[in-house]
DNA sequence: TGCTATATTTTGACGCTGTCAAGATAGTTT
DNA sequence: AAACTATCTTGACAGCGTCAAAATATAGCA
């Protein structure tokens, strides 16, 4: 059905080209008119593709979510999930994906796209379905007793997000940029997630 | 000297009307051109008083850390620094700086200006010492005693930055979109703190 | 005062961007 | 073979950042 007569398979091409040249250049060295040319149709060839340069954003960013699960599903099941190791492995998994493809990483969790209100149902889905599995595995250490019950599971998982995030984003964006210190400092979140999970006992 | 003869001190109004547009429209809602014609001049006035776009926005980042230091100094004198309330204090004052305004947040500390490795030396000077004195406040509550010395508080500045950059992010990119939520993450991420801070003494 | 040097602004232009409208072409269906 | 649809191309428009050259206004100095 979706064989090609003109060209071959532009959708998937279109894809990822254009992922290649985000890649090298960022986002902002991708420019419709190039992709294009690059791929060797005319200017206005991928917008019977993509209604939007936006849309074309969204389908590389869901690209990027498979990667990532791909990357993050055998983190989880490698070492006891509430320990040193098990988290440090979550932890650095989490920070080396985004170090290692930042172009993605600012696709997936940047604000160009999520302000825009605008994103595809199917990039919506699956990214609230990477963070629902991150609070529904803390839920599952309650159930399993590795954790408190009176722990806020919700809000661990937010703001533990939120520090890989943040390191993440520092560290993509040039803020901090001394490399050799990543591995310390993720020592040092997950001493702070550790420190947190296992004496609160009786924090409410 | 800085004397108006043919507009009215240009390089001040264009960066306080090019602050007032970012903040309506966001950044991308700035264009040079329309900046120069709001003002009353010549689409290509502004590139006498800024080299660049790229200068005007450092310009207007280093403006709004101006704010940023205005809204924080106080908070650090208003409670025992390590305690609930004190670093509640703390927290809860840089998010909300951020979520009240996200533009300026964005330049500051967003990858537009660090990525270029263009920056203004005094943008340059503002942001590092925002930093350098958070670490040497951890650093004080060591001197004082209030926690204990095993700590490595750069690494602890750095990563309660990043919870609190990382919270920040989500919010203002639009991926928490639960606004009610903010106050109780920011708890969360102060206890994880303070059990981090407290429950530390013999840890290495 | 007048002359020159400098600071400021304008007009015109270049190449780039995203995207729309109309037309051409190739494949599928009847 | 005819009709229809999917795909692609050409042409056009308005907007962008920014450079070069020309115009204008001020300041310093004779």
């Amino acid at each position: 059905m979706k064989k090609n007569y003109h060209h071959g398979d532009l959708h998937q091409q279109l894809i990822s080209e254009a992922a290649k040249i985000i890649q090298a250049e960022g986002e902002a060295g991708l420019s419709m008119r190039k992709l294009a040319t690059q791929v060797g149709v005319s200017r206005t060839a991928p917008y019977h593709h993509f209604k939007d340069k936006h849309e074309l954003l969204c389908a590389i960013a869901e690209e990027g979510f498979c990667r990532f699960n791909e990357l993050r599903q055998p983190l989880y099941t490698m070492a006891n999930p509430v320990s040193e190791e098990g988290l440090q492995l979550v932890v650095k998994g989490y920070v080396q994906f985004a170090t290692q493809f930042p172009e993605y990483y600012d696709l997936m969790f940047g604000g160009h796209i999520w302000k825009s209100d605008r994103l595809t149902a199917s990039l919506r889905a699956q990214a609230y379905q990477s963070f629902r599995a991150e609070v529904d595995r803390a839920r599952q250490w309650q159930v399993d007793g590795l954790i408190d019950d009176s722990i806020d599971v919700l809000r661990y998982a937010q703001v533990s997000w939120s520090t890989m995030h943040g390191m993440s984003r520092l560290l993509i964006d040039g803020i901090y940029v001394d490399q050799t210190a990543i591995e310390s400092m993720c020592d040092t979140a997950v001493q702070m997630f550790l420190t947190f999970l296992k004496n609160n006992q009786a924090s409410n």
